[in-house]
DNA sequence: CGACGCTTTGACACAACTCAACAACCGTGG
DNA sequence: CCACGGTTGTTGAGTTGTGTCAAAGCGTCG
């Protein structure tokens, strides 16, 4: 699809010059497009995986579910991430996905996956440096729910988004689209879904930040940042 | 250093079966035994990373700090993990790494690092392998600390804890050494050590778990799992 | 129109934090 | 030898942040 913008290589290619053939292979890799609606479930916890994603459109979340049926949200993956790639290394699928929004993503083979390592050994070294970016954000949200207050993980979080947006070209520097609603917030943040309201409320009427209509709208970027320890890297 | 045990070829053999080049390469990466005191740190944060660690003995953990001096504890490495390894391939560094015992570690440029990439792409993948297996455990506590009461957090830590240290022989049925204090353990927990002590408390006076003069006894496993939500995998 | 998903608010309960003090243990040096 | 400070663990009292329960408002869509 060369009428597509490849994410996944404009990614990898800030990491290290692509050849023509390593573009090719990625580009091969995301010949299939696969649709899901909205709520569907890409993979589930426990399943033997096979099938690894490479998210075209859409936003999704990664999540695991506990015995009480509580939920974490450890992720949300962005166009050019990918999907259940670690079920594919350790063969077994350690959490979920679901579809937050009408998603297109590309499947590949745990098999092809390993013919890639092997026949282009540079591109393996670049999966490998981009899933330790995504290991430090989940480190990053760690430290968050670890050491923040509810509000300052909250602006932390919306910073942290509104900078892999902006990667992206899906935000400007005062607002995004964002479709995730307070009970989505609350299982990523480790908050209750009321209690996330009451720290929205907070940062409207601090007007540092409003959520509204699936909007994000940053009104004080500086106090927002502060207020978060949030560190640009 | 024939007369060692290699623990990180025994963990990647755990993933494949590896070759006598493959072996032979994973010992010239641990010639170098660096000796280190209780205390010293590792790595500086935002420090640019040209080196990664083979940790060989001894207790360190990961973390990181906040602007308010708050720190999260990110991991405990046990022998044979690898330390640093994201900086190498980030180029700059994300966290900070403490030694809490005397500890022995190997040293790897970078540089060394990606040679071996290229000349042994299934070692690359083993590498991933358990990178990604680090990974899932950073996501398991970021579930505990997300979702879990102070109790079932720390008794899911122990039980972590001492399942990989009997995987690499450090740890019985019944008991193992710890040499982590109570400040320690909070900042690993995302507690305030007044806390952690009241839940070490708890679980003494429940008869499921002590901790005491650096020696955690297990009392009753059933019931600590119970409690825990604990999955074997 | 009613049903449903999502947001908002209030009242109350409880988990975890802070502050303050003390106890036990250690190695060190007078 | 004992006094000493430093580190770690222990406990109580009071505060605060966050969760729970209950209810109502507001769009949207069938």
């Amino acid at each position: 699809m060369p009428h597509k913008t490849d994410h996944l290589a404009k990614k990898l290619g800030t990491f290290m010059q692509l050849s023509e053939q390593e573009t090719e292979c990625l580009a091969a890799l995301q010949r299939s497009a696969i649709s899901l609606k909205a709520g569907k479930e890409l993979v589930h916890e426990g399943q033997t995986g096979h099938l690894a994603y490479i998210l075209q459109s859409g936003w999704v979340c990664s999540f695991k579910l506990l015995p009480d049926g509580g939920r974490q949200i450890i992720a949300f993956p962005l166009p050019g991430d990918c999907v259940g790639l670690r079920s594919v290394l350790l063969r077994t699928s350690d959490h979920s996905f679901s579809a937050l929004t009408d998603v297109v993503v590309s499947s590949v083979e745990a098999s092809r996956m390993m013919e890639v390592f092997n026949e282009f050994p540079r591109l393996g070294a670049a999966i490998l440096w981009a899933a330790s970016r995504d290991e430090a954000m989940v480190v990053e949200h760690l430290v968050s729910i670890g050491r923040r207050t509810a509000i300052e993980r909250t602006a932390h979080f919306f910073l942290e988004l509104s900078e892999r947006l902006r990667l992206v070209g899906l935000a400007d520097d005062k607002e995004f689209a964002c479709p995730l609603n307070q009970y989505v917030l609350a299982d990523a943040l480790g908050l209750s879904a009321i209690h996330v309201n009451r720290v929205l409320r907070q940062l409207r009427e601090r007007k540092l930040l409003t959520l509204k209509e699936r909007m994000v709208t940053v009104h004080d970027m500086r106090k927002l940042k502060a207020l978060a320890g949030f560190q640009e890297q």
